[in-house]
DNA sequence: CAGGCGACGCAATAATGTTTCGCTCTTGCG
DNA sequence: CGCAAGAGCGAAACATTATTGCGTCGCCTG
């Protein structure tokens, strides 16, 4: 529903709960300003209403073995509909495969890939990706350095947003 | 400390909370397998480890209003280190930038990049991107549909590649 | 084999989550 | 303007969870 607006007090509870997803319902009250049942209420009330996809812990993958980041440009073959979902459907089921995106331009696809090394990786590139069927090329970049990772939305940038149309 | 290598357990703690961070602690315990309290002291050395970065709320960005996403491959003028950590620095103060990865190859960084609109980013992308110091040429790519988002560590790979080398 | 270290589980307490209920404010209509 | 209906809030009561303290067990070490 996206006649179902927001009100302040709902956007500052999703930007404390992106900023900090285990925060207490109590804490949470307090900083939005109002008392814990109804702020309990508008939560349930947001994840029900798809505001809220969930909530996840955010893990250090490098600390995990996993020291290899890889961004994937795919350009397939076929670009009818079905070519695309199956194609899709394959990305969903490769663990290695964290993101997949639908691109236009001269790239049909962007992947971004984790994998233990560089053995690892390039196993799956050559033994699964190249060689699945309707991908006709596949450029890929390894992540040198990560500068800056926040999925999610910038709040600030929304209420600057929702005050000047006001 | 890389030397702290982790039990079953504390993967399994992960892995839990990766896919559902506002779990109780006691669902966790029961989950994993051992009782609330070493559980809730696993869970505070995880962190205190770096192993959980943190917890967020994943919040649905188009449903805001945020309809627009793009990817954008940016090269650089110079690759000097302090043009790349200035650069850097100033991806961090860009909102509407929500990650910034430098990578190998031909292009310098990928941007991932949100906007309430098509508009809205090409401003950014003309007044801001364009015209940053040092910055020698900008492609970007509209995400057309999003097929997996699930950032994050596959553990099924992690537990599969531990049993191996074990 | 004794001592010490680490981790667990149990039990008790503090804090939080959740429901219930009554009140106030707004809205729409006579 | 006044009234009735509905939505949202806050205080209190109750259920669940988080947290601490302590005793026990297994394991390594000397």
């Amino acid at each position: 529903m996206p006649g179902t607006r927001l009100d302040p007090i709902d956007r500052k509870i999703l930007a404390e709960l992106q900023a900090d997803g285990r925060m207490t319902n109590v804490e949470l009250a307090r900083r939005v300003g109002i008392s814990a049942p109804p702020c309990l209420r508008r939560v349930r009330t947001l994840e029900e209403q798809g505001f809220i996809r969930g909530y996840h812990a955010d893990i250090d993958a490098r600390e995990l073995g996993f020291e290899v980041q890889v961004f994937a440009m795919v350009g397939l073959v076929s670009q009818a509909e079905a070519d695309l979902s199956a194609f899709e459907d394959r990305c969903r089921a490769w663990p290695l495969v964290r993101e997949c995106h639908m691109l236009n331009g001269e790239v049909d696809f962007i992947l971004k890939c984790v994998a233990p090394d560089l053995s690892s990786f390039q196993s799956f590139l050559t033994g699964e990706l190249l060689t699945a069927p309707n991908v006709a090329s596949v450029k890929t970049s390894l992540v040198i350095r990560g500068a800056k990772d926040e999925p999610g939305v910038p709040f600030d940038v929304l209420e600057a947003r929702l005050s000047k149309s006001a």
